[in-house]
DNA sequence: CAATATAGGACCGTTTTAGTCTTATTTGCG
DNA sequence: CGCAAATAAGACTAAAACGGTCCTATATTG
């Protein structure tokens, strides 16, 4: 599907929003209220988010959630990490049963590989504060694709 | 789960076998055997890459199937295209529940959006070809594979 | 002690995915 | 013509993942 999860979202949500007052203390149901979430999906994706540190929590009648660094040190990466629950691939393996002929598949599941860390770069180079941003983030998409495949690439964005 | 299906990850391997030899036809049960692969499985794959016209079909008794294009052409996002059934985005749209505070919900999602045609750009930047290739095709190593850094990786890509 | 909060984890319904099967259609050949 | 080989299309099933809820325990404040 090659697509984040909800959580993810909602943590992408949740955090940037806690990074507008990072020296307070967010409740899980204020949390919820403000941005319109299910009070216990917010409090899934924060205790995850807090087995991770990326959030401090406090406990008790006056406690809450906070983030753990400043915004701009933490990457979507890591979100993305805490959140998703099988570890960061695109694949799982190109080569399931056995081996196939040549090799190949496992040619195959290297150069998968090496685009899982094309593309973990790009979500590692995201930090939260460039989210809360108005302005897109500048995320130049052929900037890692131009020096691979330029025949290719030209070729697609004609026919596109 | 930013993960490819299996489906996709099939379609590389079946098709990277066809390209090394682009002027006959393969019988499904032919590529299941060499592939080590079921056959009805790579029979629903092949069917899928022909609706999107990746492949081309033979029917009857010495038919079969080849790549409709030379394998430089046809880049891992077409695959994905064809064998990922929802569209391709990293999220669904990160403000589902109407409005959230501040529209800063929106600014999320246009920034999801804007990961996304990166991660795009890098999918489209392969090519089946470079699939193919011993050595893992380049795709920029990760230079940026530690935390952080965020700040400085975005400014220095240029907006699209 | 009581109220408020998070922590952890069990639980369930729905959706998605992977895979199989059935039926129809096309083609080659004796 | 008629049979065999092969794809086309889609229905169907089993398993896994996802999203969401709930329950119980624990910590903190006053």
């Amino acid at each position: 599907m090659l697509r984040v999860s909800k959580l993810t979202d909602y943590g992408t949500l949740v955090m940037s929003h806690m990074a507008g007052s990072p020296d307070r203390l967010f409740s899980v149901t204020e949390l919820a209220g403000t941005l319109r979430l299910n009070t216990p999906t917010v409090s899934k994706v924060l205790k995850a988010l807090g087995r991770h540190n990326l959030v401090t929590s406090v406990r008790g009648t006056r406690g809450g959630y906070a983030l753990a660094r400043p915004a701009g040190t933490i990457s979507v990466a890591e979100i993305v990490d805490a959140l998703e629950e099988q570890p960061f691939g695109l694949t799982e393996c190109s080569a399931l049963s056995g081996t196939c002929d040549l090799e190949s598949g496992c040619r195959i599941r290297a150069n998968w590989q090496r685009i899982n860390t094309a593309v973990r770069g790009v979500l590692n180079g995201i930090s939260l504060a460039d989210m809360m941003q108005p302005a897109p983030v500048a995320v130049r998409p052929s900037s890692i694709a131009t020096r691979v495949a330029p025949r290719v690439i030209a070729d697609k964005l004609k026919t596109q």
